[in-house]
DNA sequence: GTCTATAGCGAGATAGAC
DNA sequence: GTCTATCTCGCTATAGAC
């Protein structure tokens, strides 16, 4: 152990406070946004100094732009994990693809709605262009969808749309989750086991939906 | 024209300068937030000046506080307009709420979003918490699903996953309408082509899904 | 690398003339 | 009712001691 050189101590102990940081601003980020977060209720949550942050990161958008660009890219990562895949099926790609969002999203709570807003509320600024351009959106599960069409194993259908409901059912109830929670009285462990019952119910009704 | 009372031509020129701003205000607050929108915007917007808007409502919270709320009627409105009614049977019912929902929703771009993402900062704020408490999510649609399934008219499902799905399919490509659009470059255009065909695209889906 | 103190600015809110 | 000018405070960011 003591053998361990000095530099190598220095670095752990910087990426230790580094990491302390990134962690306080991903959790106030996600929650209160850019606009809605303060530098010192992360500071406050890392348990340090507000100059601190100022000394990682050289400001605000830039702590901010970190944690964006890493909310953005997890959204993404793991519902296009499988879409590649040759050797699955389009119904067991749809299966992966919605239990791996539901699971990043029980494990995230509040990263769906943080990242759509952001979008949102800055679609025109270089940030979310940048961040927006990176994401590959692969086509090779439309083409996918487009030939299961053609060869008469689903029926037909937009395959853009068939996307857009296989995102839809896996995503939205966590943006609404706080809505529901309110005017139903709705508790988080109630919650938790309505999405894990998803998993399984979300695949069985797009299947339905698109077998002939 | 020239009988018209005074009373009544100031009330109407008050009643016009408050509409600017509320006009105003709902433009600025439902794209960028409670805590991204700025007073200097909203009076901008409306052609007049900041202390204008702390004449007519006394801050900027309360000013807020009127459009949120107008919002979060207007999303729940149209879709439960139809819940009650005696003389639809469940398939139709369901297109019409579909239906509904997704005209609002382009009438109103930002609507959805906007309410979702409000809750989502400020679930515990008092404002929240009073709104919340107003929208009456009607119990009928969920018993009359129960019904159905229990008279073997559709396949058993848990009500409350139907709901969500009705709302997630609905609501959710206008959340995401930004994202989408950034890294697929699809124009206004096109998307509103791409809704307009989810009317019945969405309402064939799902009952697809949950007949027998 | 971490802290305290403070500069500097932007935004909400008010005073007061017209 | 509407405007200009201004107060006040909170927040980002920096200076400088340790």
């Amino acid at each position: 152990m003591t053998q361990i050189k000095e530099t190598e101590v220095i670095k752990e102990i910087r990426i230790s406070t580094e990491e302390k940081i990134v962690t306080a601003a991903r959790k106030v980020f996600t929650k209160k946004g850019l606009s809605g977060a303060r530098m010192q209720d992360i500071a406050d949550e890392a348990g340090i100094n507000k100059a601190l942050l100022h000394y990682y990161f050289r400001s605000k958008e830039k702590l901010f732009e970190k944690i964006f660009e890493e909310a953005s890219t997890k959204m993404f990562t793991k519902i296009t994990e499988f879409i590649d895949s040759k050797e699955m099926n389009l119904f067991e790609k749809i299966e992966k693809m919605v239990e791996n969002q539901i699971v990043m999203s029980m494990e995230n709570p509040f990263l769906p709605a943080f990242v759509v807003n952001e979008f949102h509320q800055n679609a025109e600024s270089s940030i979310c262009q940048t961040i927006g351009q990176k994401m590959t959106v692969s086509k090779k599960l439309i083409e996918q969808i487009q030939e299961a069409v053609n060869q008469g194993f689903i029926r037909p259908i937009n395959p853009l749309q068939l996307f857009i409901n296989i995102m839809s059912l896996s995503m939205f109830p966590f943006i609404a989750k706080p809505i529901m929670q309110i005017n139903t009285g709705l508790s988080d462990e109630l919650f938790a086991v309505l999405m894990e019952q998803r998993k399984k119910e979300v695949a069985d009704f797009i299947i339905r939906a698109i077998r002939m």
